[in-house]
DNA sequence: AATTTAAGAGTTATAATATAACACAAACAT
DNA sequence: ATGTTTGTGTTATATTATAACTCTTAAATT
């Protein structure tokens, strides 16, 4: 079964997801000479708890907890310098942001979000994202950022295992 | 010229537009038995006023002047009626609205947004919402709402007229 | 036409999401 | 060791959206 999928399929081994995560977001900030602070790690770690995208605010007991500051600048932060670096995308029609299983490979990713167990997947879809840049290009229109994101029914919901 | 390009031609008969999306709300409202009623006629007739999509808040002055209530609860209800009927579509990387042109024919719109000049332009492209679909479909998930938002540089700006 | 019902709108308050601005501290570069 | 940049602490506030309740007006029913 493919990473994608394992999201839908609740018995998956989630602690491999994160630590799998934390490395990659290591190995990647020492590559391009980046600080992986403790509030970073935190953060990532925090969204890496599950598939379900977090909401920003959802991430500040994490930190408080740990004794940082949690205002909500702390978290922003934190979660802008993760994105820039591809290690969590935000979902914009839920302001809600999830882990990137994949952030060494520059992407766009598109998203499958299940509006019953709140689970999302990044699906990488190459030839849609390609197609979608070439529409674009029709009109003239130069494309920077792309944003897809599928709201519907996960296979576990569908038979009733939200 | 299609009129999906007008949008990035400031050029364009814009008076066209709003009576004609307006025209097309009236007909519509009435085949469904609705009502279109003034605050939802104003809401609509304010968002239409340029191809840039507005924020609920910014629609909010257009009510004082004529006389309603201009609470944020009013302008989220005709907002929501709109977009129950296809009149509207919610862009949700700007959190801001904008006219459908062509409300009639159900469609998932794709939107092409310009970062300089705002404007914002629906494309219709059906091979393309088909083939999310079908990737969704690929992992078992049953796709129920799509959202495919490009931001870039639209033709106008490309050639300095933002 | 009078009465009931449902839909829309008015109003107040507040929730949820996000950012501005400035002070301070730690890391890094010279 | 010193200056500079980057990250964090802190306070305040901006922006977007909804809850809950009241009142009015339109529509449906009798």
């Amino acid at each position: 079964m493919s990473d994608s999928q394992l999201a839908f399929t609740p018995e998956h081994d989630h602690s491999g997801c994160i630590e799998h995560a934390l490395m990659d977001a290591r190995s990647l900030c020492e590559e391009r000479n980046l600080r992986f602070t403790p509030i970073r790690e935190l953060v990532l770690k925090t969204i890496w708890q599950s598939h379900k995208p977090l909401g920003a605010y959802e991430l500040l007991p994490a930190l408080a907890e740990a004794g940082f500051n949690s205002a909500p600048p702390t978290v922003y932060r934190a979660l802008d310098f993760l994105q820039e670096q591809g290690l969590v995308h935000r979902i914009s029609l839920l302001n809600a942001f999830i882990g990137c299983p994949h952030p060494s490979t520059s992407h766009e990713g598109s998203f499958l979000i299940c509006r019953h167990c709140n689970n999302a997947v990044e699906v990488e879809a190459p030839s849609i994202s390609n197609e979608v840049n070439k529409q674009a290009e029709r009109f003239g229109f130069i494309p920077e950022q792309q944003s897809i994101e599928v709201l519907g029914t996960c296979p576990e919901c569908q038979r009733g295992n939200a």
